[in-house]
DNA sequence: GCCAACGTTGGC
DNA sequence: GCCAACGTTGGC
């Protein structure tokens, strides 16, 4: 019962906002690539990393967030579809993400695979999250909240897609 | 385990 | 390109 139970919970599905700077790469991209999926690595944050280890599911829907960018603000929607396995540019010499503190041994930093879902007719900026009272609670919000990845909730999830045009 | 120095994020 | 806010590092 209690398997069950936790089993359940588990299989309930969670949001999350992720965020990428476009010029790095943009939803367009994610759209773009092979099965419209790619590994959301380079997260080097132990919080956002624990997010993805602990938190996400399969089936998990993302909102995907431009930042750093002329149109700052959420641009469409990605699921999951992996579980956390271990991030390979930590120990690619070559790679920006490089970690000498992780190894293929002992991984330090890991990602999951997003799948591009759709578009938003129209970006929901950032200043428009600010001005809507509903969404004033989401962390992208909150003075000082730099999180790469932060868990959104069911109504603020689909508040923005309705304003994203979906 | 404190905390100063440093690096990064990301809006503006 | 500025800079506030935050996270990490490393000496002590």
């Amino acid at each position: 019962m209690e398997l069950l139970k936790s089993h359940c919970s588990s299989m309930s599905k969670k949001y999350w906002l992720m965020k990428s700077e476009p010029s790095e790469f943009s939803i367009k991209d994610l759209k773009s690539s092979k099965d419209q999926t790619a590994g959301w690595d380079g997260v080097r944050n132990y919080q956002a990393r624990n997010f993805m280890m602990n938190d996400m599911s399969l089936e998990d829907e993302v909102l995907f967030y431009h930042s750093n960018c002329d149109e700052i603000g959420v641009v469409g929607v990605a699921k999951v579809v992996s579980a956390a396995y271990p991030d390979s540019s930590a120990w690619d010499k070559k790679s920006k993400y490089y970690d000498p503190k992780s190894s293929k041994e002992n991984p330090r930093w890991f990602r999951v695979d997003i799948k591009w879902v759709k578009d938003f007719s129209r970006t929901v900026t950032l200043q428009e999250i600010k001005d809507t009272e509903s969404l004033s609670e989401m962390k992208v919000v909150q003075r000082g909240q730099r999180l790469s990845i932060q868990p959104v909730n069911a109504s603020e999830f689909s508040t923005v897609c309705e304003l994203g045009g979906i």
